[in-house]
DNA sequence: AAAAAAG
């Protein structure tokens, strides 16, 4: 892999990054540095946990270095979906902007308004926000997008939903035309033509194959139970294995109601949902985020709001409580793990009604995994606990016997997984052919797909559109 | 279809 100097990175943000035992580009970085950096518009595609969010943070900070941005006028702008995604995207910022002496903010509902208005009254030349409140200080006069410069949509087929898309593209319209923009996501489908029509100009499209990302192994397991109880009881016997947990449920109800369930049954869990105050939301993942050998949680149980790139270290094992209801959520939702080089595992918990609905699913995220039908404390999930599995008998020793949670990229509490992973996904590194033509987004949108942006080109290919 | 994003 070419180092960032090769690839054009400024020295100061090599130091900063080297500061950070990164010298080597990933493959999205590598792929789209060269156009981001010589400001053109972009789309970038790489699998979750590949390196986006620096993949766009470089460039942001490199093209605004050297000026000074007046107070209300932020040059750099960057928009995402939720408000711990925007406060990790910042944090990921922060170090460059700072070797660069530019200033970095977020902007998000659930806090007050004063700081971020005071931030922005005193000048800052890049911010990152979330599209509700960003409007709110719009409308308000606050904040001006009249000089920005440099514009980035992490998620941004996300954005591009029905929800956002009103508010995105308010947002858009009111930074310049000829700025840059760079969309950015793991499932960058159809659903962004419509922004990409209206605000990109002459970009290039750069989407990196599978069998080349240095992303460790995914592992996808389908258990099938027969009934609620069983149901019950799996999912307590999953959030109760040794290593980082995620267990993904359909509504905020849910997380909340087992993050309980489980904290009483002395698995202790937090909630990260949108009934929750944004103090919760932080004071939460930041347990989860602590260390688990001193006083951190390591089980969350979360809706959606999690799904997208939200980055924990060492998540090994990521549960689907409920199924989703889309394809983009269950790669996004299984992406909280094996990020950048690690292993880790996915399990979807299915109740026999869901079996046609999930493989459905399983189908167009282009995951091959069998179903495997298991009862309470068999040996498919004795497996994936851990044979040690500390539910069995509560743990005598609760405390501190693991002192470090820096897991070579290997299986889950260090003992070898015995018995074959069936289900072995397409990810494994590798072997064959990359599973992904360039531009073949999981699912390639039935009609609509006219347009001959993503066709033959070798992988990661640049095109133009 | 649910969740998110303003309060």
């Amino acid at each position: 892999m070419p180092s960032f100097l090769d690839l054009g990175v400024p020295a100061p943000l090599a130091a900063v990054l080297a500061g950070d035992g990164k010298t080597e580009a990933f493959p999205i970085q590598q792929g789209t540095l060269p156009d981001s950096l010589a400001g053109r518009d972009l789309l970038g595609r790489g699998r979750t946990g590949s390196g986006k969010t620096l993949a766009f943070a470089i460039p942001l900070v490199a093209r605004l270095t050297g000026a000074t941005s007046r107070p209300q006028h932020p040059r750099g702008l960057v928009l995402a979906p939720t408000r711990e995604l925007a406060t990790q995207i910042a944090a990921t910022v922060a170090p460059l902007a700072k070797a660069a002496g530019l200033r970095v903010t977020t902007v998000f509902g659930g806090v007050s308004q004063r700081p971020q208005e005071e931030a922005l009254r005193r000048g800052v030349d890049i911010v990152v926000a979330c599209p509700g409140r960003l409007e709110d200080l719009m409308k308000q006069g606050v904040v001006r997008l009249d000089e920005v410069r440099v514009t980035v949509l992490d998620e941004a087929d996300h954005m591009a939903d029905l929800g956002f898309l009103p508010g995105v593209t308010r947002i858009l319209a009111a930074t310049p035309q000829g700025g840059q923009r760079l969309l950015f996501s793991a499932t960058l489908d159809n659903g962004i033509d419509v922004l990409a029509r209206r605000f990109l100009s002459n970009a290039v499209s750069h989407e990196v194959d599978e069998a080349s990302v240095p992303v460790g192994e995914m592992t996808h397991r389908v258990l099938e139970v027969a009934d609620a109880e069983s149901k019950k009881t799996l999912v307590n016997e999953l959030a109760s294995g040794a290593g980082r947990r995620i267990l993904f449920t359909r509504t905020k109800h849910q997380a909340k109601k087992l993050a309980k369930v489980l904290t009483t049954a002395g698995i202790p869990a937090v909630d990260l949902h949108g009934n929750l105050g944004q103090n919760a939301r932080e004071r939460n993942l930041a347990a989860f985020s602590a260390d688990p050998a001193e006083g951190g949680v390591r089980v969350l149980v979360a809706t959606d709001v999690a799904a997208r790139g939200v980055h924990v270290d060492d998540v090994d094992l990521v549960v689907h409580v409920d199924p989703p209801a889309e394809h983009k959520a269950y790669l996004h939702r299984s992406g909280r793990t094996a990020r950048a080089g690690a292993a880790g595992t996915v399990v979807t918990v299915l109740l026999p009604e869901q079996r046609r609905d999930v493989k459905d699913l399983l189908r167009k995220a282009q995951i091959t995994a069998a179903i495997e039908p298991v009862s309470a404390a068999s040996p498919a999930v004795v497996e994936l606990i851990g044979a040690k599995a500390a539910y069995v008998k509560p743990a005598p020793k609760p405390a501190a016997q693991q002192p470090a949670r820096k897991k070579p990229a290997s299986g889950a509490s260090g003992s070898p997984r015995q018995g074959q992973r069936q289900g072995q996904p397409r990810q494994g590194q590798g072997q064959g052919q990359p599973r992904h033509t360039t531009g073949d987004v999981a699912a390639p949108a039935p009609a609509a797909r006219r347009r001959r942006r993503r066709s033959s080109r070798p992988q990661g290919t640049p095109t133009t559109r």
